[in-house]
Formats: C-alpha cells, sequence, structure tokens
DNA sequence: TTGAAAGCGCTAACAT
DNA sequence: ATGTTAGCGCTTTCAA
C-alpha cells in the first residue's frame, strides 16, 4: 500500500537517521505489534514464540533500535518523567536535594526535570505549567510561592509533592524539616553563648511556612529566654541574598551600630548578611554571633564561627520521592513528613 | 464517521479534561487545521478570514486551550527543549551556569532540561541519549568526561556546544575560561606570597582539558620561577570532593607533614583538601597558603586567606547559548570562545 | 478562504 | 501465535 510517499511531512527535520519500530517490523519480518510486544518483555503473555522473540530482539539489537519516547508518551499519556521545581539552582539546599532526587529518579527509570524559578512567581506558574502541558507523571515542588489556588488545582490532578514548605489550608503532601525545633534549639544555642544586648532575626518571605516557623521559633526561645524581642530588629522579605543584605542593612541603620547577635533564616540570607557586613566594616569584621538555618560545608572555616541547622537532604528526598511514588501508582491519601535537623555546633 | 468511539485506547491515562485542537475547532465551527494555522500565526499567510481568526482565538481564550507539546514535538520532531549535562549538580560553578542558562532558555522559548551525571561515565552517556531520544534541540555539555567518539558522533549530529572542557581533536564547538592564564596568574600570585618549601598541586581527572591547561600553567610558573617540580606532591584523580580528600591526604604521607602551599584546580577538590586537613588537625589548622580555581561567596570569609580564580559563568554561558542558537540554525561553522577569568587576591 | 486527510512512532484491543 | 488497525494531538500539503 504505498507506505512510502513522502509528500507529506517532508519538513520535518527529526533525527536523521532514527529507525523507527516499522524498520525492524519490516526486517525481522513481523509486524509492528509484534515487535512492541516483545520489546516491551510482554512476549509471554502474549504467547509470542521463542523464535520469534528471539529474532526481534537480534534485529532490534542490530539495528540499535531505540524507541521514540515522544510517541511512546504521546500514545501512553505518561512521560516517566518527573518535574522538580525550585527557587533557585546556586541554592545549595535546592542543589542538595536535586542531586539525591536525581539518584532515586534514575534508580527508578524516571528521568528528573529540574527547573528554577527564580524566586519569581509567574516564572513558577509557567514553568508548572508547562511541565503538566508535557504531561510529567509527578511533581516535586520546593518554592518560595504564595499560597496559591492555581498550586492546590495542579496537585489535585497530578501526583505532587511539596518540600521544604507546607500549603496552608490544603490537603495537599508534603516533606519539610522540622523547623520550629531546630530553629529553636540553633537560637537557643546561640543565646546561650554569652549575654547579647540584642538578637535580630532576618527571615524569609513572611507567607512562607518555613519562615513562619523559624521566626515562631526565635521568638519563643527568646521569650522562655527573658529577651525582649524588639521588632525593628526582626527582618523578614525574601530568601534571597539580596534580602539578606538589606536586612542586615536596615538592622545595622535601626540600631545605629552591627547587632550582637543576628539567626539568619537560610543559607542565601546568611551570604547577604555576611556580604554586607563586609561590605561596611571591610575586613574590620564586627564581634557578632551568628547562627544560621542551612548549613555549607565552607562554614567549618569561616570566622566567627557560624553555627548552623544542617537539614537531611537525603531524607527529604527519599521521603518526597515515596511518597510520590505511591501518588503516582494510584494512592491518595494524606501523607505528611517531618524531618528531624541537625544542629552543627561552632 | 463516528469519531466518538472509545472502544480501543480506553486504557491511557492522560490528563483527565485537556481540551484538544479539535473540541476548539467544532466549538468555532471550523477544521483543526484552520485552528492549528491561525493559533501559530500563520492566519495572514493563509488568509483566514479576520471574523474566523477572531472566533478561534477566543474559543481557544475560552477553553483555555494549550496545544499538546508531545504531540507538538511528535509531528514537528523538535522540542523547544535544550539539554544541559552537567558532572554535579552541588558544585556551584556548574549551578551558576545553570542559573544564567535558564534565564537566556526561558527568554528565548526554550526549556532548558538539567541533568546531572554524578560523575560518572555511564551514566552521561545515558543521559544524552536519553535527551536526544527525547529530540531536544540542542545540547550544552559541561561534563567530566573523557575523550569520545560517542560525544563526537552526538555532535555531529544534533547541535551542541560544550562547556567548560575541550574534546581532543575533532571539531566541536566548546566554550572554556582562559584556564592556562589564569591558573598561571593565580599561582604567580600565590608563590609570591612568601617563600615555600613546596607548592603542591590536586587537580582534576588527568585526561580533562582543564586539568591539563591549569597543570600546565602549574609547572611553567613554578619553572620560571626557579622552583622545583616535585611529582610527588602534584596529584590528579577526578574533580570531586572526595577526590580533594585523598589528594591532600596522599600529600601529606608523602612528605610527612602538610604542605606550606597547595593550589586545588576546582571548588570541590579544595572542598576536600581542607576537609581533609580539618580532619587530621582540626581546629589546630596548619598555616598553608591556599589558592585555588573556581571561587564562592564564603571565601570571603575563610581562614586562612584563599586566593581564588572567578570564571565568568555569564559570559560563558552567554557565549555557549549563542553559540547554539546559530547552530540550531542551521550554522556549521567552528566556534569557539575563551573567556577571561578574574583573579580574586586574598 | 477553508477543509480533508496523511502521518509523526508507538501501543493495545480485537481479529484471525 | 501473530497481524490489522485505530488513535494519542498536532501540522501541513493539497484540493476545493
Amino acid at each position: 500500500m504505498g507506505k512510502s510517499t513522502r509528500s507529506h511531512s517532508q519538513t520535518r527535520r527529526g533525527a536523521p537517521e532514527s529507525i523507527s519500530i516499522e524498520a525492524v517490523a519490516r526486517k525481522a519480518k513481523v509486524s509492528t505489534a509484534t515487535v512492541s510486544i516483545v520489546l516491551n518483555g510482554k512476549g509471554e503473555r502474549y504467547r509470542i514464540s521463542k523464535a520469534t522473540q528471539e529474532r526481534i530482539k537480534d534485529v532490534a539489537k542490530k539495528l540499535n533500535y531505540e524507541p521514540n519516547p515522544v510517541a511512546r508518551s504521546l500514545r501512553l499519556g505518561r512521560t516517566q518523567t518527573i518535574g522538580f521545581v525550585i527557587a533557585d539552582l546556586a541554592n545549595p539546599f535546592f542543589a542538595e536535594l536535586a542531586t539525591t532526587l536525581e539518584r532515586l529518579c534514575h534508580e527508578h527509570g524516571y528521568l528528573l526535570q529540574i527547573s528554577a524559578s527564580g524566586d519569581d512567581v509567574a516564572m513558577e506558574e509557567e514553568i508548572i505549567r508547562n511541565f503538566v502541558a508535557k504531561s510529567v507523571d509527578g511533581l516535586i515542588i520546593a518554592t518560595s510561592h504564595e499560597e496559591s489556588d492555581f498550586l492546590s488545582d495542579i496537585a489535585s490532578r497530578t501526583p505532587t509533592v511539596f518540600v521544604d514548605r507546607k500549603i496552608k489550608g490544603s490537603n495537599c503532601c508534603w516533606v519539610t524539616s522540622d523547623n520550629y525545633e531546630s530553629a529553636k534549639e540553633a537560637i537557643r544555642r546561640l543565646i546561650d553563648k554569652r549575654e547579647f544586648r540584642e538578637v535580630a532575626y532576618i527571615g524569609g518571605a513572611p507567607s512562607l511556612s518555613s519562615n513562619i516557623e523559624r521566626l515562631q521559633a526565635y521568638e519563643n526561645v527568646l521569650e522562655e529566654a527573658g529577651v525582649p524581642v524588639a521588632r525593628r530588629i526582626v527582618k523578614e522579605g525574601a530568601f534571597t541574598c539580596d534580602a539578606g543584605k538589606a536586612a542586615m542593612s536596615d538592622i545595622i541603620e535601626e540600631i545605629g551600630r552591627p547587632p550582637d547577635a543576628v539567626f539568619t533564616a537560610s543559607y542565601t540570607l546568611l551570604e547577604g548578611a555576611l556580604a554586607e557586613l563586609k561590605r561596611r566594616y571591610g575586613a574590620a569584621q564586627p564581634d557578632i554571633a551568628i547562627a544560621t538555618y542551612d548549613d555549607h560545608p565552607l562554614l567549618d572555616y569561616v570566622a566567627p564561627p557560624i553555627l548552623s541547622v544542617r537539614q537531611d537532604c537525603p531524607l527529604l528526598a527519599e521521603s518526597a520521592f515515596s511518597i510520590l511514588t505511591s501518588m503516582m501508582s494510584g494512592s491518595s491519601g494524606l501523607q505528611r513528613i517531618i524531618a528531624p535537623a541537625r544542629i552543627i555546633q561552632r
């Protein structure tokens, strides 16, 4: 039936020499259906003869045949891909999550597709929309997004796990560190170091659960210790380096000198705060006691010593992945995990 | 012709309520062809009447129609996606490249798909194969892969730009920092600090151009300065943290004490070297002069001061992207760019 | 100015 | 035990 007409579609580029299932079928003298069945390991179920199976596999190998994933996705409506949305690739916390997730995905035959929103809410929506349009099989979202109907909606139609933040008042699955307890312990140890005139707080986006819980820890610890919380040295903004700079700057302006002690609610904020101190005081770094959420290998060598909270990224990632896996295979229970974090005393 | 038969394909999952072009066509009372033409902005070219165009656009908007990218890819043989292959997400150098690349891709209507090989050659091949199978429109490869026919082959059939390393003896496009000159300058400044008994070198995979050039710089500077190069304190291995630890350990064993001065050929190696020093000497860090390829924000606060080479990631990324863009639009000229890097004196 | 239909490569229901 | 065929959603040629 003259399947060779090239009158249509000659405009497409495609891979130059990619062999299709049809080429295999022709060479093995069977139909494409049989090839598909055999190559997908369903040969037994369909009782394809051993001989035929061998022949097909041989031909496929000889031709170096690889099924076209795009066609497969279109037909199947799934892609063996998991989308991972983060705020910022340069944030080592996210990078570490991504590293573990990628390993897990690979082990389970998935591809991890990472996209960073650059902390831009609209961009983030676009990324997620794109992921969904491309039929990712699941979503892991670690984001600085505000509470949103959009996200709840997505989560209700595509298996989704949130990491690092909780969505208020919805029935989404999430995995986070034990922000409140770990921050509390860190701040407790910070103020135990010596007597401070004040302890400043530099936080991220006010509406994010991670910030809320870390701030709550800060307020409660100070209260317990009988230290007054001065709102003017409590700064929130965004979980970015720039916001950290601005916050530190504000605090210094506010009290007319560097604070005695400060807690930064993320690594990025710490980086910003330090940069601002350096900008203002250069080499003559003031004597500030610092504690921060998130850890970094180089903190072991930084002066002054910076106490930190090390989140258990492998555990967070594994939990998220395992929840997602169960959702993708149909479970609809509400799964939430709170992972402990470790204080690195310095 | 009873298009509504659902006898076949009822097994697929797909998105629950995704509207297809056909729904739009039906509602707008035109054919799918017309919808496609109009929505792709070819209405004028095909002289579709203004009225029809409006009607179609209205319906599409009302139905919230989004063309299915998978179907589109299958038909067109392209995906508006660029694959970015790196060794390690946790390496800030790659993360920074990725950040800029993602911005550029977004601005040009592409999606960046990042995948990390974890420094595993086989894994990397698999990733690239996967990318190609999925019809990425272009590849940017920043990898610790050895010279390989596989890569040359890929590069000859898919627009590909290598970053951070050159492929020996092939006609591939690449973008790298000026490894030789910048490393030379850094090492020069390192040995100018004071008189050293020895200056050790901790490098990455011996066959990678980045390592070769940085090592060459080391040898030449020492020679120029009349300092003998002792092979036993020149360690190569891999661009990883673990390799850095091992190398530092070897050097210490070799000379029976920590070296006076050391140059690490990447941030990851520095991290490893520092960790090993810490493991062995704890808080009583020996007085070592250190310089490293790659910079990090926290290095500003690390003691002892660590001189570094800051690669121009935005420039590298932009160059790679621009070369790739030109290749994707048909250019086949051999484009190569060497970007200057900056020394951060500390 | 628009529509019909082929076909991208694959899978699965159904027929044989 | 294997083949035929519809159809995933889209674009484009050709016809009208």
